[in-house]
DNA sequence: TTGAAAGCGATACCAC
DNA sequence: GTGGTATCGCTTTCAA
């Protein structure tokens, strides 16, 4: 084996053109070439083990079936790599292939790996980030479909679609839980007041307990950081040397690491979980939440739905094109979160509710 | 801008043919084509902020600079990821692309990865694992120059060289830390005997006894697992109930991960780290390790650099390939660990030394 | 020193 | 039905 069979090669021993190997290997020989030749063809492509050279296919075609993706991260990082497995899953059942280029947080490399990835003639470009954030986008990512996947263009006037969870409605909807569990006093744990994830899922907070008809409680809001010593530092603050009736009966992390931190706050303080204190985490992250000690009740992120959701829009735009109308542009696209019920939430205390 | 400018743009531009532009700015223009000629195309590709398209390039040299990464669940999983970013930091140093596919563990997938990859006509290619591994290497990786990352041939004539972190000496070098600190009663807490990893680091650990002429304590090396759950319950099955002479004074994890369920387990029952128990993790996983409270000591994998070691091995197989000299044949290189001390290991507690 | 021309491998149109 | 041929964009001889 050593060098590839081309379709000349297969034209030749089928006896034929390759135009008719082309034509019957790529499904329209029906009409076009008779039955026998097509037979033949097909003997001689598998003899040879021919594949056609993508490459070539390419060039000729002036589209790659490639989707170029950009990630700030993600690679690097232990976070949403689920993403781009959502996004590489739909590609690839649909024929396309991602090429991943990491910038590892260099936003100078923006613009040279997107061009990097024009040269290579990918058909469109996605760019996933790590936690939600704004993103300035590369202005030669306008050149061809594009999509922003957990991200969202920082000016306004946009053009580039976004795919990005809904953290009000995650906010929320863990508050809400707790709040049936009959918690009152609940505490947050917030991340940092630079990325956009904590102000949202604290104004998710907030919406819960006015539906409710309650009202939060002063310095039950701390933004301390996404770290286990964050979360750890944070629960210290909220629970160490206050008495009983004064304390939270639960807490919300801004994520699992967090809440890894105020379990072992808890822990040392001699807090039995859920029993005097219900704990919960966010992200789900990938066994962290499911084999804590006790296991997390968390507010799972969507990542594969918004991969796989971002990937579907960009091809079915890409395959739209011809037509290029604008007026169903998508904007940004909310993907619910998912509630994850394990055990470290329980009813509230008695006598605390 | 509606198409990318072509060489035949910048040489009309430029008043030339496109052989002297293609000449010029590859760099041979010296020689070949007027000073004066030079200048001008550079000035033409500059204002058509010409980039020449790769695809064609590629067919016409028959390599196309690209390098395929296999990988079975790297970007899915948290872990490892820094091997992709090493190796394609070398790559790009060099001009190279690394297209990444994951299979997501399915072994299946394998075969139809790397023949996507030889279809896209990738120069070389590269199996990366998350956590060491037997690799039965797909049979088409032999086609082209190829390496394997933190796995190896499961079939010893092998063939395909790998990079690999050396177990052995990371578990020893993490128990003479201990031993150096006065620790005698060491226990280790493993992952388990399906992967390779557990049984080196288990044999490290021995040699380290050994070489410090001490023998290890029957029941003292438990698998448990990777997971959380697993170092909490092995810890409270070393720890809970036991009277302070028969515990063991260090505790050596399979994983970080292992470590944190260790020292919430040690939390409950009340002990300090690292004055009552030294606990060691191994990984120095990402903002895991450092943020622990308290932060832990740990053997960190050397991911970046068996990555770029890997890529760089390729890169040179690939640049020396005329020769075709297989007596070089590198086979497994072993990257030494790197032990990171932080809080969690002390001296022995008095009177267990 | 320059430009014309031959491919790289595949596709698709168009005569036959 | 079939096969010749132009083309995709670039590199690289080879004449002029």
């Amino acid at each position: 084996m050593n060098r590839k069979a081309t379709a000349l090669d297969v034209a030749k021993l089928a006896g034929v053109s390759r135009s008719a190997v082309s034509l019957v290997l790529n499904g329209r020989g029906d009409g076009n070439v008779a039955k026998e030749s097509q037979v033949r063809i097909r003997e001689a492509a598998a003899t040879l083990k021919y594949t056609p050279n993508a490459i070539a296919v390419s060039l000729r075609n002036r589209r790659s079936r490639i989707i170029g993706i950009v990630s700030d991260q993600v690679v690097t990082s232990p976070f949403d790599g689920n993403i781009i497995a959502g996004a590489d899953a739909v590609a690839r059942s649909q024929g396309f292939v991602t090429v991943v280029m990491d910038t590892e947080l260099d936003e100078t490399r923006d613009e040279s790996a997107v061009a990097t990835l024009l040269d290579r003639q990918v058909d469109g470009l996605m760019y996933v980030t790590v936690g939600l954030r704004p993103l300035h986008v590369p202005i030669n990512m306008l050149r061809v479909p594009s999509v922003l996947a957990n991200c969202f263009d920082d000016r306004p006037e946009a053009g580039v679609p976004a795919v990005i969870p809904d953290e009000v409605r995650g906010g929320r909807e863990a508050a809400t839980h707790l709040l049936e569990l009959g918690h009152r006093d609940i505490a947050f744990l917030a991340g940092d007041s630079i990325t956009p994830a904590a102000p949202r899922r604290i104004q998710g907070h907030r919406d819960a307990y006015e539906a409710a008809g309650l009202p939060v409680r002063p310095g039950r809001i701390l933004q301390v950081g996404w770290d286990i010593d964050a979360g750890f530092h944070g629960a210290m603050k909220l629970l160490d040397g206050v008495a009983a009736p004064e304390r939270p009966t639960a807490i919300v992390c801004a994520n699992d690491r967090g809440a890894i931190g105020v379990v072992l706050a808890a822990n040392r303080l001699g807090l039995a979980i859920p029993q005097d204190l219900s704990i919960m985490g966010y992200d789900d992250e990938f066994r962290i939440a499911s084999t804590m000690v006790p296991a997390l009740t968390t507010m799972a992120l969507p990542l594969r739905e918004m991969g796989a959701a971002a990937m579907t829009g960009l091809l079915r735009e890409l395959s739209e094109e011809p037509e290029d109308n604008d007026d169903d542009a998508p904007g940004q696209t909310l993907v619910p979160c998912r509630l994850v019920v394990r055990e470290s939430t329980g009813q509230v205390p008695a006598g605390r509710a």
